[in-house]
DNA sequence: CCCATTTGACCGGC
DNA sequence: GCCGGTCAAATGGG
């Protein structure tokens, strides 16, 4: 893969303005007197430059083989905000000790190493992303008009794994703001994620596999507010495995490639999760046609990024994000998307 | 019966 | 004291 360097961005500049003129256009034309072809034709020309635009930016592998559809390029946007770093030495293993405890005394506030917030709208179900969750508290937010619900992994207890998430209606929009933080510890094994593919979801309900078609076809997202600002020496207190090939791992790279669920919580749990979304990949492959197909050498390329994340620069794997990212550079893909 | 959710209480930080 | 986050008893569904 190759970087975006200054020859990327000039050709970006054409595409993106063309889009956003394309836009303006369609903007001025919308209305009673619009007609529907004229605006398919706008269209078109709007998402093949957005396309290309991602193309460019190597971004493709986000979207699905459909690439984004005019038929619901508004009904389904995601966006992601990797929020940094927040983190100290307070470990949350901390907590697996105390799990004994009876005591409802609150444990010390975890400071997590990865969060990531995720919006999201559209047909995709948040809680579909993977892993099993439990929720285990709601509250009322100052501010907000809807309540924030809490959830952490099933295996917390099992497992003493310690990821959490939290999801938010957000404001004025129909956007479902999740914020995952932590990561997963739970050593979810492959036949546990087949089971859940094709187990839980039959079991369940078939409505979850029709979302999930509807998901593959709903591929359209935006990227905002990527800002990234990881402490190599903070990620040890969350026990990062030894090796990067372990199951965790293998299952957050794996769910992370598969089809179109993208903003599932693997990455949350690992910037590397996210690289994998942003390699070019065989976008027909199902996810246990990934899990089946990877090896060891991706993995270990994608995984071993975050070690090789420093408080400076995008370095080592993160070359191949295309894109030259600075510490907590706001990405303007946002701006990009937000011209659909 | 098991497990997930609900919900009020509780806790720590500010 | 307020607020966000967590706990755990109560409750409900399969």
């Amino acid at each position: 893969m190759e970087r975006v360097k200054g020859l990327e961005k000039k050709k970006l500049i054409p595409e993106l303005t063309q889009g956003k003129e394309l836009v303006n256009q369609l903007k001025k034309r919308l209305g009673p007197l619009a007609s529907p072809e004229e605006c398919d034709f706008l269209l078109g020309k709007i998402l093949s430059k957005l396309e290309k635009s991602l193309s460019i930016l190597n971004l493709k592998a986000l979207l699905h083989e459909g690439g984004i559809n005019t038929n619901n390029s508004t009904s389904s946007c995601s966006s992601i905000s990797f929020l940094g770093n927040n983190n100290n030495n307070n470990s949350p293993k901390t907590e697996e000790l105390d799990k004994n405890m009876v005591s409802k005394k609150r444990k010390k506030t975890p400071q997590w190493t990865n969060q990531i917030s995720i919006s999201w709208t559209g047909f995709e179900d948040p809680h579909q992303d993977g892993y099993s969750w439990r929720k285990y508290g709601q509250k009322d937010i100052l501010g907000a008009n809807h309540p924030r619900a809490y959830y952490r992994c099933t295996h917390r207890h099992t497992q003493g794994c310690l990821a959490t998430k939290q999801v938010q209606q957000s404001d004025g929009n129909s956007f479902l703001e999740v914020t995952y933080k932590g990561r997963h510890t739970c050593k979810v094994v492959q036949s546990e994620i087949f089971s859940l593919n094709n187990q839980k979801r039959q079991k369940h309900n078939k409505k979850q596999e029709k979302e999930i078609v509807i998901v593959n076809s709903a591929p359209n997202y935006r990227v905002e507010n990527f800002s990234f600002t990881p402490k190599e020496e903070v990620l040890t207190p969350f026990s990062f495995p030894p090796t990067p090939l372990n199951l965790e791992n293998i299952e957050e790279t794996k769910l992370f490639s598969d089809s179109m669920a993208p903003f599932s919580s693997p990455i949350a749990s690992e910037l590397p999760s996210y690289m994998s979304l942003l390699m070019p990949q065989d976008e027909q492959l199902g996810m246990d046609d990934m899990i089946l197909q990877s090896s060891d050498s991706d993995l270990t390329e994608l995984i071993s990024t975050p070690t090789s994340i420093s408080n400076s620069s995008f370095g080592g794997d993160w070359d191949n994000l295309s894109v030259d990212f600075e510490p907590n550079v706001t990405f303007d893909i946002e701006e990009i998307f937000h011209l659909i």
